[in-house]
DNA sequence: AATTAGCACTCCGAGCTTTCGAGTGCTAAT
DNA sequence: ATTAGCACTCGAAAGCTCGGAGTGCTAATT
């Protein structure tokens, strides 16, 4: 446990700012003017050298001044930073984004991704409320003729996916009959979860009792289910990467770009849903390609409909207290919203 | 009209290829060696002078080797590229890409953007035939309890759209038996193009007769509608534009990513479906952002169902030949699949 | 014991110079 | 019409200088 002196915290709290802000290597005569308490640069100089003997702050070179070490980071926003209270412009900005009508969770949270990074200046990810806890509220099968068909699935918490088919025959109302009977007489009211683990044993030969052959069924039935039971990412600002991470050669900005396109690596990064602010600095991240820059995430909690998650990616060097207060003022606002939008499915 | 002679233009399609595969000016010496003719470098030099006062070739810098002109480039692929018969394995890869099964004509589409990108190693758009010509054929409205309603607009070509909407009281069948009837004798059979004309006049006068207050079904009417009779364009291979636009500042690579994010806006890059292929090179290109870029477009054509268009967009120095061929054969195989794809929906 | 002034030392980066190689245009010879 | 020969140009890479910002250390001061 590594304690500091109460100056010895102010210098570090100015290095962060002045590393964050300006991005040049902080030097002892810049920290004279800035520091609240009245001391010479070779006082500071002094200080800085057993900052440095803890590894909070490192130099680039020789003789240059000091920029925080990951180390630095951790012990500012776990010992110093204290959350910003969120600018009233900005609680304005997401309260009218999410004021508007929307018709699926989906929608919100994607919507969610794109405020945070217009706010933010970063990347941002959200992830839906879990579905996990879900349960099948209904499941209709649509004939649209032209050898087309509809399978729509309803969760209880107001979720809808669908997926259309092109089968060889055209279905009739008579042969769906026993089908429907079946899912709602068995399995409406289950959760997702165990519908989806039915679907390997169970399901088959209940089903066969009901259809001749059931497999054209069973497809279906199990694209939409997955659909409905798979966990969605959405991001935001994939754009702004370019303006944090300028220095940094155009192949792993096109590997960056790579990985944030395929969103089923994302559950990896953001780790699971967790304490309710967390912030995890350079290597702390586990994610080789990340291990420059800094991710804040935070778990939002929609009571029983499950928690899901934010986060922002961005440089290791970000102003972390705005950040910060951000996340709780965004994180509280979104899980009202969608505390609001589920009053809709809990009559 | 520029004439040349054929030593001239064999010079010019060396340095072409050349260019096109080295990335550095061509010299006259190194195309002593390459030329099927035997001259010696300084006639190859005056030939170049000669070319250079016809602008079809231009040097970097006072002593530097040539590089084609954007002229230069036109010349060559109208007077003397000849498209590359399409590489086995290439058309082994489209069609095996396509072969699989689809439900979706967006789908196939969509794919068909992401092997063009794979193939060609640079950004494809795709656009679907166009659905201005489709028919309305059908036209529901699902309730699935929980204050949600689901509208499903089907057409003559297979395409279905689907928007979910969440109502205030919960439908029933009675309810929505005189709208479906009315949709099923006034609108079915109507090109989309129509019913959205309509829709601003007409649609609400008559519906007048059948519901007390029409404008809650108008409003989703109208919104599956415009959904499913807008364009939509495939992008694929969006990270390559790292590989081929490497020197370039990242602000200009930020600006291209930003408009192809904003697919409404490449109706206006790819323009109007036109002769069968088409070259654009620099600033050829209706749009700044593309100026040191070359576009090829092709039209293909699937009968009555209407026309599309794939586009690859391209560095100026590119391989024209396989390009165009490759442009060539993909046209043919995605027509016949889409033709294939249709005939479900002709019977 | 803590702080400070003074000073020699380090290193980066911007700008300048040098050098090398590839390429050109021109002239005169073939 | 073609070619050999040559002086000239320019860019890119490598080496150089120099100023500025910053450091650590020592000795003096509080």
């Amino acid at each position: 446990m590594i304690t500091l002196t109460e100056r010895q915290r102010l210098i570090l709290k100015a290095i962060v700012r002045d590393y964050t802000e300006g991005g040049n290597p902080v030097g002892s005569k810049s920290l004279v003017q800035e520091l609240p308490v009245k001391v010479s640069s070779a006082t500071i100089r002094n200080e800085m050298v057993r900052l440095e003997d803890l590894g909070l702050i490192v130099k680039t070179h020789l003789s240059s001044g000091r920029i925080p070490s990951i180390k630095g980071y951790r012990y500012y926003v776990d010992h110093i930073l204290k959350p910003e209270k969120v600018d009233g412009r900005d609680l304005q900005v997401i309260q009218h984004s999410l004021g508007g009508e929307f018709h699926k969770i989906d929608e919100i949270v994607a919507q969610s991704a794109d405020i945070l990074s217009q706010l933010t200046s970063y990347t941002t990810f959200t992830l839906r409320p879990e579905l996990k806890d879900s349960r099948l509220s209904g499941f209709r099968l649509v004939p649209l003729g032209n050898h087309q068909v509809m399978a729509i699935l309803v969760t209880n918490n107001g979720d809808v996916e669908n997926q259309t088919f092109t089968i060889p025959n055209d279905l009739t109302g008579d042969e769906l009959e026993p089908v429907v009977r079946f899912i709602d007489d068995q399995l409406v009211g289950l959760p997702l979860q165990d519908v989806l683990q039915q679907l390997q044993r169970e399901i088959p030969l209940k089903l066969a009792k009901y259809l001749q052959n059931p497999d054209g069924f069973l497809d279906i039935f199990g694209s939409v289910l997955s659909k409905a039971a798979s966990e969605r990412f959405f991001v935001g600002g994939k754009l702004n990467l370019f303006n944090y991470t300028a220095q940094q050669n155009p192949k792993t900005l096109q590997s960056l770009y790579s990985l944030l396109d395929q969103t089923d690596n994302l559950a990896n990064v953001i780790g699971p849903p967790g304490q309710r602010i967390q912030v995890r600095i350079g290597n702390e991240i586990t994610n080789d390609l990340l291990k420059d820059y800094s991710l804040i995430t935070a778990t939002y909690d929609v009571d029983r409909h499950g928690k899901g998650m934010i986060a922002i990616l961005g440089p290791t060097a970000m102003p972390y207290s705005r950040m910060i207060g951000l996340m709780g003022a965004f994180q509280r606002e979104l899980a009202r919203k969608l505390l609001d939008y589920y009053r809709y499915f809990d009559e």
